[in-house]
DNA sequence: CAGTGTGAATCGGTTCACAGCA
DNA sequence: TGCTGTGAACCGATTCACACTG
């Protein structure tokens, strides 16, 4: 195992008191990972499948096997040497260990067509979510339904997420807006925030935001596209 | 500038003849980033701002500055020592770099909300795309209208593919049904796909498969939050 | 002298290859 | 014997710090 953190972790264990240990830290890049695998076992899952291996598991995630067994070996040892990990049990520690064991309350900010779409969206609950508030600034939006929620008004953030609780914000408004957006959305005390706008929002460092751009895609797409065809 | 590839490059321009110059590898870490400074270099048109620095750029894209001119580094050399980049010609250089002088031709498999919803969406132009062709299998959904375009049957990929000339694939169809689906748009002869659906897809090696996944991200937001409450 | 461009140092992540164990 | 778990080697990406230049 580890070097210096085994000693904390044991000293931990060993003063009987402790209920909730320190976890090992976990590299950024085996995060990002994680759900891949939870997809993966969940097909598994699904398949009827009880064993797997970390070929199997590895390939279902379109990762290679060393890189899935040393992610794993990050979070603790759950296979058996010989034969394989349970898939039950499997899931079970990477479903606790992204801290999925309660649901996570999600509200959705910009309610244009992508935001239709996510809130018509019906996967969240399978992944650890619950959608629980709508929110857009248009006068022609708020009070219509999507989802079975329906809109509020983005100047009531605050005292909607007092009521329904929600910790992460999934933010679908137009690029120009996104950043007034967040800044309700940090200041109503959302630290999670999903961005679908195209352009880089400033938030305090304690707020974590990840982003996704179809066009940003689509243009590494490209690139590598033009790239294959030089050196094919 | 660079210590062997600099040779082979003036060699090129030497002889003349030479049209399309082999372009020095740019690491993928940094084409991921393009976007980005293309993204903010576009506010910085649309504010008026002519000439703008690497402190500046790299605030609106979210990274660090010596990350910034690390990356344009790869692809050239820009600036002008002491007084910075102008807007203009950079915004040239990496849109020729990535592709984007030509626009590329885009089909979406999948016209459920979500597929709806990048129908609809207007941004494609201004990033250097444009959307030709609309794909479902269901029967109440061919011949329906999206974002001005009628949605034809999956079967009829490769001669709506012939008519048109998409390049690129965005993939919304729901987890089942993803796999026969990417298998058909590959059958076609299409090699750049952009994924939505919450499954690891199997392409040949020659297929650039891109994917977003919404409750991947969701998830990984989870673990860090959680992170967040142990170390605060 | 301000700000780019870039070697050199550092850091983190991936891959390899095998020891260890059921 | 078969497959996990993991040190060690490798590789790429980030950061630093400064030489260079308009």
């Amino acid at each position: 195992m580890e070097s210096n953190e085994t000693v904390d972790r044991a000293d931990a264990e060993a003063s009987a008191e402790v209920v909730d240990v320190v976890p090992a830290p976990v590299p950024a890049a085996t995060v990002d990972r994680l759900p891949s695998y939870l997809r993966a076992l969940h097909q598994l899952v699904a398949a009827g499948v009880e064993r797997t291996s970390s070929v199997e598991l590895a390939e279902l995630s379109g990762v290679g096997s060393a890189q899935l067994r040393k992610d794993l070996s990050f979070l603790g040892s759950f296979g058996t040497r010989g034969v394989g990990y349970d898939v039950g049990s499997l899931t079970d520690s990477i479903t606790r260990r992204l801290g999925l064991e309660t649901e996570h309350k999600v509200a959705i900010v910009g309610i244009g067509s992508l935001g239709q779409a996510l809130a018509n969206y019906r996967g969240y609950a399978s992944r650890g979510f619950q959608l629980v508030a709508l929110f857009d600034t248009a006068a022609d939006v708020v009070g219509t339904t999507a989802g079975g929620l329906v809109v509020e008004h983005a100047d009531d953030l605050a005292a909607v997420r007092e009521r329904t609780g929600f910790t992460m914000v999934l933010l679908a408004t137009p690029a120009p807006g996104a950043q007034e957006a967040v800044d309700r959305v940090v200041a109503a005390g959302v630290r999670s925030v999903l961005s679908f706008a195209p352009i880089a929002l400033q938030v305090p460092e304690e707020v974590d935001v990840r982003a996704v751009d179809v066009g940003s895609e689509l243009q590494i797409l490209a690139f590598h596209s033009q790239a294959r065809e030089l050196r094919p």
